[in-house]
DNA sequence: AAAGTATTCAAACGTTTGATTCAATCGTTC
DNA sequence: GAACGATTGAATCAAACGTTTGAATACTTT
């Protein structure tokens, strides 16, 4: 049973860090200090292994997110929750992830920061299966908190969202760079507060 | 001569298609019509080839940007040239690439996107290399278009900018499905418009 | 302790990958 | 038209890939 785990752990690790297509099953024992059959005897092939290591954390990150917006739309009662409070549901709990090693952390969200921009469809396919569920819920409340915005522009801005939310999950190490160490993508809720504030301004914005 | 330029134009659709490292050469020289060799005796290796693919548009396209952006400093005198018109030069001549298949059009757009958004190292040093001195001259004039913006702030934006710009860039048929076909990313002017509104607003937002 | 199941192991499978070789062909120049 | 460098062709290389096999070992149940 330790074996399992020390393979997903090894996934996830490796496919956070040059991507899933990019790490090969020979890196994955080798950290893990397993035999290359392990993989096969406990989760098939590779495909699965990878849907295994997101679903670990996926599912619990998902629930975390519908909570927060169940909580939020409550404490709301008749009125539509604000558009950052709906923000916050959004992304925070996929970013505090990184102060969270119990749920992997900032591996996994790299990890899944990774696979949302990433073009494969085998990928592409298995997280719309996760994220449908999710999305049927955030869109009425994102709906309901900019009521003026066209639709057409609504799904823009959804999509610009979903860039900036992806990128800051997959790569911040990228903005330490630019930045010459300026930045801290390791402050959970300073990254979250600055990305709430910047896509709630832009959603916002003026159609014109 | 009509084998190298077969070559660059295949490579460049198979590349944009399912990203660089999962295409394999042998798929380039079957679009192509060529033999194998001829990739490595013009073109050396398979990053090289990538390289040239890469060069080909995107020293033009960057030249475009610098062009505009000198155009509209022109306009503005002394007075700080206005974001809109600092995002306008960065995307528009990005985006607008979907209208002119001369420049390899909307494939070259998305390949570029993904490029930018692929955690690969050997792809990452080579787009930096060439978006350096891009950067040089547009990051001083973000700065003098919003001033008050605390430096950190200013980095997490252009870094949340990036993502939003990568992601339009790189699969805009992801907001077709999701929006039900409501969407048309073959709609250039459009989306430069929304993107710039989207970003103008989210940099402007007061730090809280 | 024996039997039976679950797990691990080393070895090999067939394919595909980027790269290389060297002979054949082309186009130009003398 | 002979000689030459530039280009193309078919064949092959070693390495790496995901997957499979069947024997060996560990663990559970009786």
């Amino acid at each position: 049973m330790d074996t399992k785990a020390e393979i997903l752990n090894s996934a996830e690790d490796l496919f956070a860090a040059h991507g899933p297509n990019a790490t090969s099953l020979r890196q994955v024992i080798g950290r893990a200090n397993v035999n290359l059959a392990a993989i096969h005897y406990h989760f098939g092939n590779k495909e699965s292994l990878l849907r295994a290591v997101l679903s670990r954390r996926l599912i619990p990150l998902n629930a975390d997110r519908l909570d927060l917006l169940d909580r939020y739309q409550r404490e709301s009662g008749k009125r539509a929750v604000s558009l950052p409070k709906i923000l916050e549901a959004l992304v925070g709990p996929a970013l505090r992830l990184s102060r969270d090693p119990k749920k992997g952390g900032a591996v996994f969200m790299r990890l899944l920061g990774r696979c949302v921009l990433e073009p494969d469809e085998k990928i592409q396919t298995m997280l719309n299966h996760q994220f449908h569920y999710v999305l049927e819920r955030f869109t009425p409340a994102f709906k309901r908190a900019v009521p003026d915005l066209p639709p057409v522009d609504f799904f823009w801005r959804i999509h610009f969202l979903v860039g900036s939310m992806a990128h800051t999950m997959a790569d911040s190490e990228r903005l330490q760079t630019i930045s010459n160490g300026l930045c801290d993508p390791d402050d959970a809720e300073g990254t979250i507060r600055r990305l709430v504030t910047f896509l709630n301004a832009g959603l916002r914005a003026k159609v014109d």
